[in-house]
DNA sequence: GTCTATAATACGATAGAC
DNA sequence: GTCTATCGTATTATAGAC
């Protein structure tokens, strides 16, 4: 059973890591299971299929992540949240960037087997920056829209950053995004 | 030759179509061939290779999405260009939520055969949005950032909005997108 | 230019020894 | 629990008739 724990996390590991630059679909069996260091036999004694394999890679890391956002709003309310969600997020994609990619490439995906877990956990995220928002004066119902704005801006912003050019430092591309968020509209 | 021209665009739709729900390593030649109603053989009359279709096929498709940003920019400047910019790629992906969804999925793939060409065209589109965005008041060296930014937020909003909540209007959605980037920090 | 038929390989999954 | 060996099928690409 230890041991079984142990060979899961060397196969999501190595799972995430693959899909990351070569998609789902691009990754096959045999290289997980050489990348991992186990034969092919035990990435099916522990998961029963390629799809069930990935959706618990997805779980685990998109899960974590809503959990992760949900901690760092804490008791704050309205922009102060929003501040700390984006600083948040940013720190995660980094921190995490195979996932940040795989992220991005499946979350528009409605062919998936794991659509409906992968939709759930994505809703999870966006909630809590929607709640971020609602608690500025929005009008009713933009809400939603918003949320999925400063998530995509963070995401895409992001991984432009760690993708192309990964000499800036996060504090620079934060600031960044953050006056994304306040660029202001002249008065007329 | 004619002929050829009407059986080159049925197979680059077709490939277009597939790919945006299944993913382009998910789409198999003879799908394609079966939804262009023409025999593999003509794929590969053709296009020399499924790697050399689809680079045909995001070459044709983001090009002309950078193209009509700069159009759209025209003679506009600062926070009117933005604007104009933002409805402009709402629009076009409404228009063209296929490619849309490929460019999500796509745009952060770093082993693909057509990797150079696809980077050059998102320079080429990020670029009208920066110029824009460097025409107002922005601190040296972070229009980049808030291009990503910028660009981020509307295809994920525009793609949340046509996937998840198709029954929104489009006005609704531009403008949500508009509060998002007027988003302001309360002073303090 | 377009078709059908087929070659060559890659891949997901399973069986059975240890 | 982990391994090696193998099965069956799907997929890219080509050959050659029309």
């Amino acid at each position: 059973m230890a041991r079984a724990n142990t060979t899961k996390r060397a196969i999501l590991d190595a799972a995430l890591e693959l899909a990351a630059t070569k998609g789902i679909t691009g990754t096959t069996m045999d290289e997980v299971a050489e990348l991992a260091g186990v034969a092919k036999g035990s990435l099916y004694y522990n998961f029963s299929s390629k799809d069930q394999l990935f959706e618990a890679m997805l779980q685990e890391g998109v899960g974590s992540l809503a959990d992760s956002l949900r901690t760092a709003k804490g008791e704050l309310r309205g922009w102060p949240a929003i501040e700390a969600l984006v600083r948040q997020l940013l720190d995660r994609i980094a921190a995490n960037a195979p996932l940040a990619k795989l992220m991005a490439s499946e979350i528009f995906r409605t062919d998936r087997a794991w659509q409906q877990t992968l939709f759930a956990l994505r809703h999870e995220a966006l909630a809590v920056f929607e709640a971020a928002i609602d608690e500025t004066e929005v009008p009713a119902g933009r809400a939603g829209i918003m949320a999925s704005s400063v998530f995509g801006a963070v995401l895409l912003a992001g991984l432009e950053w760690l993708v192309f050019e990964p000499e800036r430092s996060r504090d620079e591309v934060a600031a960044g995004i953050l006056a994304t968020l306040n660029t202001s509209a002249p008065i007329e």
